[in-house]
DNA sequence: TCCTGATAGTTAGTGACTAACATTAAGACC
DNA sequence: GGTCTTAATGTTAGTCACTAACTATCAGGA
């Protein structure tokens, strides 16, 4: 591992331990990077914002692969629906610890509040390619895809909020509304 | 018009005409309080952020209100696209010269981005009421209600950016994507 | 006219983020 | 192993949105 990640990855550690610790407001980049035995200036050469030590875009190539693959007559909304639920069945629920520590951060966060669609656009985009490849008008494909993303952002920090419910079945229910069920 | 609404007035348009002349990222609230004749701090006592200089959230109660009159029978995405659809048609079109302007800004400026989610929070809010009011789950009325605002920001946006498109189209084809069409 | 609360000013600060430039350390090549 | 290049980091000094605590002033009713 170069140096280049060895410092990234201690700058991700410290962000998550302090953001645990104390709460996202009350810690500084200052303190971050002090922890992670780095200077500031470092801090944001690997990451543009405070926001992004919290938030990478997963940009899940799967969806947009999904998508992709659905029936040609299924209509954006629901192409995007139903890709959407069979990409996320495919992933492994390891993950989802990790993912709701992050979540409930958020969730308590006001300055994070649409922290999740800004750090989405990259997923947005490859749902808008993966539509336009149906021959959707690019300004239809954007609305839907922005759309599915912001309401798929809500159940994911209302299933952080919530206690033991199963994030299968928050997706899911959240994926029937968008269909229109 | 007491001393408040005249300051708040004052500030609003010096931000407008700021903004229009130098775009927003380029315009420092210093600057704006000058230009109304008042010190920065009375500037963020009447506005909260810089952001809310350029949005206020109108909160259009007309919304949620056709969202009570849809059938009880329809689902929550219908009823919020049908009834932000008729919530629409009875409003006045000459607004939307304003409200262009403002979007034109918001589309030209990656600070702005996702400002119209942030400010739409009340609209939100109202529509997760009238939709809990016909029995939809909150969870479900949230999904619901932020996806259908996200996607109709992303259109508002679109059309801000296009040229000469009739804004009634613009809604109407987003409305239509939201809807399952 | 005086009095009281609403409104505004002042000062000093915090914290995220940037620019410009100097410095060190890592890996390739001889 | 030593040298060389460049990726990576450090330092310093700033900008700008926004806040806190406190003081001053204005408007409008008694």
């Amino acid at each position: 591992m170069a140096r280049w990640d060895r410092t990234h990855d201690a700058l991700t550690r410290a962000a998550s331990e302090l953001f645990a610790e104390q709460g996202y407001a009350a810690t500084g980049t200052a303190q971050i990077a002090a922890r992670a035995g780095v200077s500031e200036m470092t801090l944001f050469r690997h990451f543009a914002t405070k926001e992004s030590l919290l938030l990478a875009d997963p940009f899940d190539p799967l969806m947009a692969e999904a998508v992709r693959s659905r029936p040609a007559d299924e209509q954006p909304m629901c192409a995007l629906v139903e890709g959407i639920r069979q990409a996320w069945a495919d992933t492994d629920p390891a993950a989802t610890d990790a993912l709701r520590g992050r979540l409930a951060i958020i969730a308590e966060t006001p300055d994070l509040q649409g922290a999740i669609e800004r750090t989405s656009q990259d997923s947005v985009a490859a749902l808008i390619e993966a539509l336009s490849e149906r021959g959707v008008p690019s300004a239809r494909a954007r609305v839907a895809a922005t759309a599915v993303i912001a309401g798929l952002s809500a159940a994911l920090l209302d299933w952080a909020r919530s206690d033991g419910t199963a994030l299968d079945d928050v997706l899911g229910a959240a994926l029937d509304v968008l269909g229109g069920a």
